[in-house]
DNA sequence: CGGTACTTTGAGAATCGTCAAAGATAGTGG
DNA sequence: CCACTATCTTTGACGATTCTCAAAGTACCG
């Protein structure tokens, strides 16, 4: 905080590579994030500003009110944003995974915070190149431009959970969200898992601050879907939804969310 | 709904007016809204496809799930925007007022109901033409994508306000900031009005529905806020936000917000 | 094995919601 | 101009959900 303008992180990340092989003919973001719609010379162009980083889990990326000095796209790993209120109180705004691009364009200070749920490898990309190539570049811009309008309309979703939902029926929203999400991570990745199988990566904490909830309550909720035979956990972290209508209609989730 | 794919708008506005003196100089998208980066000609090339409407207070824009077929600009009035669950609960997610952009671009499904709280008037876009002048138009573009990242940022701090405040919080939040809106509304307009007083223009039931409360809870808020001096109510339509910094520090609202 | 951090469960409290009724306001028509 | 109705708002009493505080249970790590 208040260390300058420099170009660089504070938050130092534990691995960065300067000239790494960036694989990108294997990147999620370039199949379908946001350099799917660079050709091969754009992407070169990128990939010479571009560094890889990786964060440990519950490491910050960056914090709410610094200096808007970087950007990302997720490869791997799972990245919350949140927001404080003065007293502590948190709010997580937002989840993103691979090939998310995570940053606040033409901003120059962030609002709010992200954090690396799980180990996180990102290639960040420095603030004045990439607004500058980003200038050069009304594809790159327009693709942007659509991820966001994905995550206004995924905002607002959240806004009707928040304010209108019940505590069991928002672990539920949240649950399906996830199951479909990391199904989704586990297509992209090659790997073929069962829809509606998945490891929980969240701890209760960051359940309730996502859901606006406390942990306690959250934790209740967990024991009345398993009692209600919606969902079974195994080992405290494989989550498995038994009964997918019922938690789709618990969640009042419409089929085309 | 379901009555098939007519170019028209099927909720009955008032009055269409095809051919209108848009008055674009005197407007406040012109002045600093989407048309405030276009050159003369650009302007010119707009207004050939553009209409004039107006709606009623209560009236419906446009619903949620319908053919996404329409896009406007809000010349006057509060427009806001919300979703549905399946059993009736209502979440509004959104307000917008003159000179704010509404629709779903590259989305041919709404994902939201727009409904006029006051009423409105609007310069009305029809979508095939306006998403092809959209794509000629890449400073417009821009411009709606920076518009797109402010509501994004809006989103989220509601998500915050959602999540985490209470009831009464909640209020002191909305009330400051439609008083700054509002103000905002009457500079834009040239109508000198005092900062922190405005006529309110929601009722109960439409700020429940946009705080996640139900309208006792709000009536009572409003009589707390009252007794404890913070605000006083005239006529029960003219709010004046006495306490500014108490307000604010109950509203946990950050200067830079 | 012992310690730490996380999760679950329980009991009681606070906030917010529900139901009901009384006030207040605006519009209508005599 | 004054009832009279319809709608919206406020207030009260009570109930449900969620939160708080506390303690016990469980997994993880050295």
């Amino acid at each position: 905080m208040g260390t300058g303008d420099m170009d660089t992180n504070i938050d130092a990340p534990i691995k960065e590579s300067q000239g790494d092989r960036f694989e990108c003919e294997a990147c999620v973001a370039r199949a379908c994030g946001m350099c799917s719609i660079l050709t091969e010379s754009q992407i070169s162009a990128l990939r010479v500003m571009t560094r890889t980083r990786e964060y440990q889990a519950g490491e910050p990326i960056f914090c709410d009110e610094e200096p808007s000095h970087q950007f990302f796209a997720v490869r791997s790993g799972i990245v919350k944003l949140s927001k404080i209120l003065p007293d502590g109180r948190q709010q997580t705004i937002g989840l993103n995974f691979a090939p998310d691009f995570i940053g606040q364009v033409y901003t120059d200070t962030n609002r709010y915070f992200a954090h690396a749920v799980t180990d996180v490898k990102v290639c960040s990309f420095p603030p004045q190149k990439f607004e500058s190539f980003l200038s050069e570049t009304p594809s790159l811009e327009h693709r942007l431009f659509k991820l966001t309008l994905d995550e206004l309309d995924t905002a607002r979703n959240w806004m009707l959970m928040l304010g209108s939902k019940t505590a069991i029926e928002k672990l539920a929203t949240l649950l399906l969200k996830l199951a479909e999400r990391m199904y989704l991570a586990s297509c992209l990745n090659g790997q073929m898992s069962k829809r509606y199988e998945f490891e929980l990566l969240l701890s209760r904490t960051e359940i309730a601050d996502f859901l606006g909830l406390k942990i306690e309550t959250v934790s209740r909720q967990f024991t009345v879907l398993k009692k209600e035979k919606l969902i079974e956990i195994e080992n405290q972290r494989f989550i498995k939804i038994v009964d997918v209508p019922g938690m789709k209609d618990l969640a009042a989730i419409r089929e085309s969310d």
